[in-house]
DNA sequence: CTTCTCAAAATTGAATACAATCGATTGTTT
DNA sequence: AAACAATCGATTGTATTCAATTTTGAGAAG
């Protein structure tokens, strides 16, 4: 009577590269080879492959035909456009949560913040830890089993922390408290409209940042012609 | 001088399958039997997976472990969500080309739908023509390198139509015409709204659809108890 | 006649072996 | 000495082989 135990071998490597990527042990824009990770994780060839073609359709990792494996390495430009995509799927996800949400649910959100209210001095590797839990939390409440599927967007923050983003917890702690009113108002549109909003923070962050690396580009033009 | 000719077997395999999916040789439900298909397109079984991972991301198909591969059977309910989603990610490519077109595109998109205007009786297989041209127009036009990865958007519009949704025509022209109009004023936050509302409605005509299962399921209990 | 069990066949999952292509290094020529 | 070409090595892409599991069918028992 044990149907665990089940899964297949290319999950399991899928999840170990994915770790590896997320520690950075795997850096960006680093080759894989295949015949080396498979000796280092002891399986072969075959569900390696079916782990990094996993990753490559989550950005994870980029395939170049004859080339190899690469671990993808975003540039500006691109991770501008991922968090576009990001603050649209992220807002269905609320606006579904805020439909299906029971008062249980939105208290569990609300204690996740309420050690940072009225703080004057926020501890910001705690309060990170909540924020990546109340995004899960949304998604994972609001997601049904077709967007679930778009691991991406799972990704994001993990990528964003990596390029070093900061918007303060001062402005992302009141749109959090905001968001979770109206979701417990089951306000779908609204819930939507605010987690856009919110998001569209990190964007704008990331743009301005676009606009002075194209600015400095101009000013110190490379050294040969 | 020749760099063509470089796509893997894979890539080859997974629009043949594709195709076979559109043209309903195989069937939603069917399992894909691997050892068959690989001689019926004269691959082995190995570029055959890949084609059916790739496949399986756009969930086109199912894998279900040590069981097989089967063509993906849409229930309402899930097709409800893939609409939302693509209210969203279409209404997001509608927002960046918005932003990006030129007139010679915007004249490009309007010429699509000229023959229809004024016409009393609109021949409808010429029209879904046109429509899934503009659709598709936008989409490149919209969509940067990540969201062309989406595919799951391309394949919506045959989806439906397998399931024989229809929305009149009469309504869907003015919708595009508005659209297009927004995008040639470059007005992004207005060609995105549009964009969402003109998709809403085949997900309401969806959740119509739905409502009258679940009625109808109430007032007809299946035979035995 | 129906149902349960056991066995065999078929199909998936994984590994290994082979072929083709790309890059680097070395040798030759200008 | 520098540049180009050719060969060698390494790595990916594909095929074949092997093992494990599931399903189906047949036979026996109730």
């Amino acid at each position: 009577m044990k149907r665990i135990e089940q899964q297949d071998l290319g999950q399991l490597v899928y999840d170990m590269l994915k770790a590896l990527i997320y520690k950075k042990e795997l850096k960006p824009g680093e080759q894989i080879r295949q015949e080396e990770v498979s000796k280092r994780l002891g399986v072969s060839r075959t569900p390696l492959l079916k782990a990094l073609q996993m990753l490559e359709h989550e950005s994870l990792v980029e395939f170049i035909p004859r080339r190899g494996v690469f671990v993808k390495k975003y540039d500006l430009q691109e991770l501008i456009e991922i968090f576009e995509l990001r603050e649209v799927l992220e807002g269905l996800a609320a606006k579904r949560a805020a439909a299906r949400m029971d008062s249980r649910q939105t208290n569990q959100l609300r204690a996740l913040f309420t050690p940072f209210i009225d703080q004057t001095e926020i501890d910001c590797t705690a309060y990170e830890k909540a924020d990546q839990s109340f995004h899960r939390k949304v998604l994972e409440i609001g997601s049904g089993s077709v967007l679930k599927r778009y691991r991406v967007v799972q990704n994001i923050p993990i990528i964003a922390y990596q390029m070093g983003l900061h918007v303060p917890p001062e402005v992302t702690l009141a749109d959090h408290l905001e968001l979770i009113e109206a979701m417990s108002d089951q306000d779908a549109d609204k819930a939507e409209q605010l987690m856009r909003k919110h998001l569209s923070r990190g964007r704008i962050e990331l743009s301005k940042r676009l606009e002075q690396e194209e600015a400095e580009a101009l000013e110190e033009p490379v050294s040969a012609t």
